[in-house]
DNA sequence: GCGACAG
DNA sequence: ATCTTGTCGC
């Protein structure tokens, strides 16, 4: 392998259908720790009480590179949803995207970054992540909020900003169908199966979004909980949490006082801990 | 051949 | 995921 590198040869490639067997058996193994309902006194607590931090996470990716990206978790304060902690790491993906599959690719350096967070400032990790991407909602109830809610062991939310077609669900009109009686933030409708389980809840996040969001249960939550959080934390379509991350794309070496506004009080934080070694110009 | 396909 | 300008609407 060394001298196909040398090269400049790829390496010879495992079956794409070997690979897939794998993952299969994996997940399967992996659901076998997953917890469906709630675990924490602030989720069943009127109005959250206790619930002071939220986090969120996504992979961000340079133009025409599917290898490079950059890994990012946010901790927003709650209910003010202020930044509080930041980390950005350039990593290099191992797995290649396979639909069904997003979290061999995502979570384990996701789970990472909890992990860092979790070794420099424990009292600073969030009691729940919002995970870009499903949950249960997955062809095998085993989607990437759930992956990383096992790695990291915290209670997790999948939000997926596209349908993901599980398996004969509905006609795409009668859902289609659907969408348009949602009225107001809010207003949602369950994503059964055929089999009548609900694996998840379409929402439609604010007045101002016709497109719903896609939440589902990630790990230690319900998805009644997940669902109330969700649409407490969107000030817009996306969760703030997952937005927040979205906001410090390419933006690894910038400091955040830098960032509109910068600071509006005093934190105990650090809040960038790791640094993009990617120029900011190469970003985006 | 055509549609589907989270990120 | 990413590439991209304007445009329509509140």
């Amino acid at each position: 392998n060394d001298l196909l590198q040398q090269l400049g040869l790829e390496k010879p490639a495992v079956p794409q259908e070997e690979v897939v067997k794998q993952w299969e058996s994996e997940q399967a193994q992996l659901k076998l720790q997953l917890v469906e309902g709630d675990t924490e006194e602030w989720q069943t607590a009127p109005g959250f009480a206790g619930l002071t931090r939220v986090g969120g996470v996504d992979l961000s990716f340079i133009k025409g590179d599917d290898r490079r990206a950059c890994a990012q978790l946010v901790v927003l304060s709650y209910p003010e949803l202020e930044v509080l902690y930041e980390d950005s790491q350039m990593i290099d993906l191992g797995a290649p995207y396979i639909a069904g599959f997003l979290g061999f690719r995502e979570a384990p350096c996701l789970a990472e970054a909890v992990h860092r967070l979790e070794q420099s400032d424990p009292s600073c990790l969030p009691q729940v992540i919002f995970v870009d991407g499903n949950g249960l909602f997955h062809y095998r109830e085993f989607g990437l909020a759930c992956h990383l809610g096992v790695l990291a062991g915290l209670p997790c939310i999948g939000v997926a900003k596209n349908l993901l077609q599980v398996d004969g669900m509905e006609d795409k009109q009668e859902h289609q169908h659907k969408i348009s009686l949602l009225q107001k933030g809010g207003d949602s409708f369950p994503l059964k199966t055929r089999s009548g389980r609900v694996l998840g809840q379409a929402l439609r996040s604010s007045d101002k979004s016709t497109k719903p969001i896609y939440v589902s249960v990630g790990h230690r939550i319900s998805l009644d909980t997940a669902l109330r959080l969700t649409h407490a934390c969107c000030k817009y379509r996306v969760p703030e949490p997952i937005r927040q991350v979205g906001a410090g794309k390419g933006r690894g070496y910038r400091s955040v006082s830098q960032r509109e506004g910068g600071l509006k009080r005093p934190c105990a934080f650090p809040l960038i801990v790791s640094i993009s070694r990617t120029p900011v110009s190469t970003m985006r």
